[in-house]
DNA sequence: AGCGCTGAGTCAACGGCGTTGACCACGTGA
DNA sequence: TCACGTGGTCAACGCCGTTGACTCAGCGCT
C-alpha cells in the first residue's frame, strides 16, 4: 500500500468525486465546503482520531449537520482523502529507474503531506470502504500505469507486489519509526529498497 | 512489520512477560486468568475492536476489574500478544532460502492464526506501546537472528528492510486483501516475493 | 399577501466506549 | 476482635458517532 495520495491540505473540489449539489443553497453549499475544508486540516493533523465534534467545532457548525451533509465519518474521511498527487509523473518516467525514483518520491523530506497522508490512510485502513479505495487505488493508479510497460509473466501481479513492497517501507519509516531505518542515510534506503522494487518490477 | 507472534489461541503464561504475581490470592489469580483467556479469544476474534466490556462479559466479570487487574486496555492487548512462534525455526534454517521459507510461512494457509494475529496488531499500531513492541520484535528476533549471518554493508538496515517488505505483503494480503495479490496461485507469491526477500538479506 | 414546501441548522438524546472513584464483602494476621 | 488489604460491584464521568424532533428562513405559487 503506497500512497501518492491522501488528506489534502486545502479544499480542492475539482480534485474530488463529483458529487451533486444541485440541491443545496448557497449558504448550505459554503457551510458544507467549510466543514469540509475543516475535516481535511483536522484529518491531517490528527489522521482518523479527529472526531466529527472537534471538526465541527472547527467549522462553528454543530455536530449533527457535519452527518447529515456527509453522510458518516467514514464517508467524510473518504472524500477529504483524494488519489491523485504528482505520483503519476513517476511513474509515467523512465521504467528502469522507476524502483528508486518511487522510493526516494515518498521519502522526500520536501513532500512532508505524504507522511501525513499515509499516517491518515493506514490508519482508518479497518474500514471496509477506505480499504476498497486503497485497492482501487493501488490498481487504477500503479497497475495501470506499470504493468503495460512490462515484460514477462506476472504483470499485474509483480506491480501489485512493487506496491507491497513500497507500502512495508513507508510503514516502517512513517508508522513505526524503525531506528534502524529511520536512522539510515536516505541515500541508502532509495539504493536499497529501490533497486529491490526495480527487481520486481524489471528483473 | 511482519510477525510470527501475536494474539495467542491460548493462556500461555509461561510465554507471557512475567508479571508479580505474588500479591494475588487464589480467588484473584484465577480471574484475572479468565479476563486474560477471555481477552485472548475475543482480541484474535476481532482485533482491538474487541471492548473490554465484551471481554468481562465473555469473563463474567465487571468491566471495571479489567482495569483494575490490568491497567488499561492497552496493557491487556500487549499481555495478550506474545512476540514467540515458529518463526524462528524458519530463521535459524538455511540462509540462502530463507526468503521464500518466510513467505510460505506466513501465507500457509495451515496457520490461520497468524492472519488473525497480524490484523490485530495492525489495526493497534496507532498506540503507542503497540508499536514499539513491534519495533523490539523486529529488532530482537529478526535482526538478531540474520543480522551476524549475512554479509557485505548494512546489515542490519537490510534486515529491517527485508521486514519491511514482508510486512508489506501481509498487509496486501491479509488486510486489503487485493484481489490480484490474494488471486495469486501461492507459489507464485513465494517465489516472486520470496526471492526479492532474498536478494535484500543476501545479494 | 399568504401559503406551503424544502433546505439549513440546532438541540437533546441514544447507545456505546474506556476509565475512575466510592463503596461493600471477605479472609487473613496481629 | 479488630484492622487491613484484596476482590469485586456499581454508578458515574467524559468522550464518541449518530439520530430524530424541532425551529427558522427563503423560495415559488396562487
Amino acid at each position: 500500500m503506497a500512497y501518492g495520495c491522501g488528506v489534502t491540505e486545502t479544499s480542492s473540489p475539482a480534485r474530488s468525486a463529483p458529487v451533486d449539489e444541485s440541491h443545496l443553497r448557497p449558504a448550505g453549499r459554503a457551510t458544507r465546503a467549510a466543514i469540509e475544508e475543516a475535516a481535511r486540516r483536522l484529518f491531517a493533523e490528527r489522521g482518523f482520531d479527529a472526531s466529527v465534534r472537534a471538526i465541527a467545532t472547527e467549522a462553528g457548525v454543530d455536530p449533527a449537520l457535519v452527518i447529515r451533509h456527509f453522510g458518516s465519518k467514514e464517508a467524510l474521511f473518504l472524500r477529504c482523502v483524494d488519489t491523485a498527487g504528482g505520483i503519476g509523473a513517476v511513474l509515467d518516467g523512465p521504467l528502469e529507474s522507476v524502483g528508486r525514483r518511487l522510493v526516494a518520491y515518498f521519502l522526500d523530506p520536501a513532500r512532508p503531506l505524504l507522511r501525513q497522508r499515509y499516517l491518515a490512510l493506514a490508519q482508518a485502513a479497518h474500514l471496509d470502504q477506505v480499504r476498497e479505495e486503497m485497492v482501487r487505488h493501488t490498481a487504477e493508479t500503479y497497475v495501470a500505469a506499470l504493468a503495460p510497460r512490462l515484460t514477462g509473466e506476472h504483470r499485474e501481479l509483480r506491480v501489485a507486489l512493487a506496491v507491497a513492497q513500497l507500502g512495508g517501507l513507508l510503514n516502517l519509516v512513517f508508522r513505526q519509526e524503525d531506528p534502524i531505518v529511520t536512522g539510515a542515510a536516505t541515500e541508502d534506503l532509495v539504493a536499497l529498497y529501490g533497486d529491490a522494487l526495480q527487481r520486481m518490477l524489471t528483473p
